[in-house]
DNA sequence: CTTTTATACGTAAACGTTTACTCTAATTTT
DNA sequence: AAAATTAGAGTAAACGTTTACGTATAAAAG
């Protein structure tokens, strides 16, 4: 059997209000209690039941993160950042991965409502209205990770067009005037449609002329969406000579679709990644990149919401910097 | 203020029995009295809460999964498979990644104790003596992800030895007999010394010479090691034809290395993986390789461990199939 | 030496459930 | 019609803690 407060005080001859006092560390007993009490524990191998505590504190220590897909390389950067820092903090992290739409999402707020977490992170999955709703009634502090929404609630991410200004503006700096785009969905109001921005501006800030027919948009962020970009990319755009990638998945899939299709890259083609995966450094040329500070990001999103819980005030939301990394990928014209 | 069973008892005028006995459908209600209860319920919010559910039920439905590295792609893998099962059975999951080495396991393993999880997982994670002395304490189920242990615990893998076997073979029957075999740290009596033997074996039995040169034990799994050793590799060994890889990583890895030194993958040297990674995909040329059914292997470790709770019978151990996926990094000779 | 104050505890209620037990009234059996 | 059974409910204890409150003893103050 599993020994319990009650066990430890009889065990030591002491009430179970003052084991109590003893673990967690307040007033009100002698030295040698505390030593008695000590041994006792040693002995009975007694650990505090963490379900009682919650009971009676209404915290549990334990948080609930959010992601579409736990599997995706960008999710499990930022969920090591977020384990570290709940960690270091006392903290526990209950992982849901939505990735199958529908409701799940729903249902998994409902079952952390049940637990009892202390607060919730999402991670890259968007703010619905029905969402709102629940963690408003939920009353727990919530973070957006990479993602923000119309509602007050405190986030922190990279500044997607920016980071996507410079990308471009990075391969114009190299001389590069002919450039395309392959973005991801512009129905992503977060990913999508910014990062088209920050091209676009950085275009027009350099003083080139956008071509519509350099602008290729995809369904999504992956390997595949830009592995079968770049050949209908080039038939529209046979000229041009660097690419900046929404992903650095869609880099990859450009790389691996110019080795097939012949083309050189850097000599013949450019192109910029984003993200700064590890799949960036490993890829053929190495993969120049702006990085996202992933860990970072799931690291300061952990802490930002254990300090609401902590003091009770409101985050103010962060943008993290992001960063090109200069690896192959990009010649100089 | 979250309105608790005694709100809904009251707002129904029945007693919280009643209401307990409704929200578990056991019987001894009448038909009129449920839709009462019910009214209220929908009309208050009311959530059970799971905290206390616990603290009497002695379950929290909750399973604690360790990890090395939650952010490798092999762990994320499994952990996606992990979390499917778990949540369609009913359980929550904790991650820990136990990265840092030292004592931080055994941290883990005493803080899964407090929240009095139901079940845990050690998912590439080594069994260590200390461990299991914790966890046989705890008294609750435990399963092996990709690892096993010389204690009595059920686990669930490929078998490392046969898989290494199979991919040496493969290359032999394409007409390699001069092969080289990067293998990870063989301390690692699970991952390590098994792909050895395999290689070996695969050799022997189809009379090629083993030859010590062509071996190079790396310090571990990681893509710099790939990349590292192919030099190293072909100095002892310039004849070889082909290269059995102990991870797909360090298959990228020599592939990257390959590329600098003007090597022809898979012309002038062929490669095989071990893994099946997104990035096997990714790579250039696409890699063949060896694949372990990684999200199988969490989904299946997963429903071992909650058959083990609900049954209380003890889980067999299994061995999943691999299987060689057949890409382009590897050439008849 | 009495009175006050501080220290070191113990008692019991509370947290939100589940469940064994009890009770009443209705229904079935004899 | 009386007895036995059953359906529908309520009461209260239990789970393992924390903590407000009470109390006895010892030390300090007068």
């Amino acid at each position: 059997m599993i020994p319990t407060i009650k066990d430890v005080a009889k065990h030591a001859d002491v009430s179970i209000a003052t084991v109590s006092r003893i673990l967690n560390s307040q007033t009100g007993y002698s030295e040698k209690t505390k030593q008695k009490v000590l041994n006792s524990i040693k002995e009975l191998g007694y650990q505090p039941n963490a379900v009682a505590r919650g009971l009676i504190n209404k915290k549990t220590q334990t948080i609930g993160v959010l992601f579409p897909d736990v599997s995706s390389m960008l999710s499990s950067a930022i969920l090591k950042g977020i384990e570290d820092a709940a960690h270091n903090l006392g903290h526990s992290v209950i992982v849901c991965h939505t990735a199958s739409r529908g409701k799940r999402t729903l249902k998994y707020l409902q079952l952390l409502r049940e637990k009892r977490v202390d607060g919730i992170i999402f991670a890259s999955e968007r703010m619905l209205e029905e969402y709102y709703e629940v963690v408003q009634q939920m009353d727990v502090p919530v973070i957006l990770i990479s993602t923000e929404s119309s509602y007050d609630i405190p986030f922190v991410k990279v500044d997607d067009k920016r980071a996507s200004y410079s990308a471009t503006e990075y391969l114009v700096k190299k001389g590069h005037c002919n450039i395309g785009f392959i973005s991801g969905p512009i129905e992503d109001k977060i990913a999508g449609l910014p990062r088209l921005e920050g091209f676009k501006q950085a275009l027009y800030k350099n003083g080139i002329q956008l071509r519509q027919q350099n602008i290729v948009v995809t369904k999504g962020f992956g390997y595949e969406h830009g592995r079968d970009s770049l050949s209908f990319l080039l038939e529209r755009s046979p000229d041009i000579t660097g690419i900046v990638a929404a992903s650095d998945e869609i880099a990859v899939g450009v790389l691996t679709s110019a080795y097939k299709l012949g083309i050189k890259v850097p000599d013949q083609l450019s192109i910029i990644g984003y993200d700064n995966l590890k799949i960036a450094e490993m890829a053929i040329p190495p993969l120049t990149t702006v990085a996202q500070p992933l860990y970072q990001l799931g690291k300061e999103g952990a802490e930002m919401l254990l300090h609401m819980l902590i003091t009770g005030e409101k985050a103010k939301s962060k943008i993290l910097p992001h960063r090109i990394i200069e690896r192959q990928s990009i010649s100089k014209r």
